[in-house]
DNA sequence: TTCTATGAATAATA
DNA sequence: TATTATTCATAGAA
């Protein structure tokens, strides 16, 4: 009576759980891969909305999706709150505050609201950020070169980036147990998700990101 | 007899079109979503894959999942041979071209040639920005959300970098022929798909981008 | 929302 | 790969 029984040739049930055996691990991904990208194209269809998948095979081959395609989905995703599509300087400092705000309440870190506080005393600095971006620098003038120099300032900034991370998650974290709810309303996930909330990234791209996405981002109200 | 013909009150077949009805739209939405994400982290958990999902809702809303986390994978996948571990400089430039070539490939052109004019709008203040950051700004000062958006900024920036990277190879590259083909080995896609070839987008967005992506990015030999 | 009956995805097998 | 037996997802209705 147990349920893993065979009962049939068929189907079986299976663990939500990392595959060991290479031969299936590798068929299981590719089916699975094409399920979600089949998914993925039925829901753009059905609902006109625009989707980008993006994975990558364990052995780090990437497989993408997208609709329309997926480097306007990224941008798009990337650029929300933070390029406007044309507003004069004032309303995208307010756009920037509230997308910060939003992002806030996304990562339901309930203390963050006083950090945004602290964000208001050092608008300075943000201004500036912000109106450096916003006067649109030229990219298309930079030869190899220049984008090689400027790859590196990137990357040393991210490092940067990465360490102000951690020494603020490192600082201001609260227990485990008081981590951000997952709003269950528009994420329905359930307890296979959870476990991803809490594994441990081999990458070192993982320091700039220590908390896991594992929620929605939803600007505006409260509608879909 | 008809196909259509209302058996049981349980679900039905539905055609993969549009969905006109409002209300219905929006619980398909959701569930379907809400399937998509639960796909993708088993797909994560069983494969030990990362994969990261962008969904903007019909009214522009985003959702958003990603294992480890979204903006890792994103990175990722915008930086693939972009930024090659390490490898000597003839290696690199090789790696560039084909990077360009099949990023270009998998575009398909179409927007590179529009944000290329968006590019070209941009003032001169590139360097300015790089020396502003080179300065370190003061990332020491900044706090969560300042850091939230300024990785978005750095986003951004590679976003732009790596379509300048595009733009320099393509225009300095040997002929097409040169390239790497995609394999077909890996994109399984099947007839469900193409259809988006040809579909008709009611939003204008879907001018920008008249070849959508169904395609797999395939780097490097065979297997996957 | 929650509940079914049905349609689809897919694990095992050939 | 292709088939088939199951489990899983989900359209429709409550």
């Amino acid at each position: 009576m147990s349920s893993n029984s065979k009962k049939g040739k068929g189907r079986r049930k299976i663990e939500i759980k990392k595959i060991e055996h290479k031969g299936y691990l590798q068929v299981a991904f590719s089916r699975r891969r094409n399920g979600i990208f089949k998914k993925a194209s039925e829901l753009s269809t059905l609902c006109g909305a625009e989707s980008a998948i993006i994975v990558f095979s364990p052995a780090g081959k990437p497989f993408s999706f997208g609709y329309p395609n997926v480097d306007t989905v990224i941008q798009r995703y990337l650029s929300n709150g933070m390029f406007p599509p044309s507003k004069d300087s004032t309303l995208q400092l307010i756009d920037f505050h509230r997308t910060a705000k939003v992002h806030d309440l996304n990562c339901e870190y309930t203390q963050l609201v006083e950090q945004l506080e602290a964000t208001k005393k050092r608008g300075e600095e943000l201004k500036k950020l912000v109106s450096v971006y916003a006067n649109k620098f030229d990219i298309e003038k930079l030869d190899l070169e220049e984008l090689e120099q400027l790859k590196k300032v990137l990357q040393g900034l991210q490092v940067e980036m990465a360490q102000r991370f951690d020494e603020i998650f490192i600082s201001t974290a609260p227990p485990m147990s008081q981590f951000p709810e997952i709003n269950d309303d528009d994420m329905l996930f359930n307890d296979p998700y959870h476990e991803f909330g809490y594994q441990q990234l081999d990458s070192d791209l993982g320091a700039l990101n220590a908390v896991p996405q594992y929620y929605n981002f939803n600007y505006g109200d409260g509608t879909f």
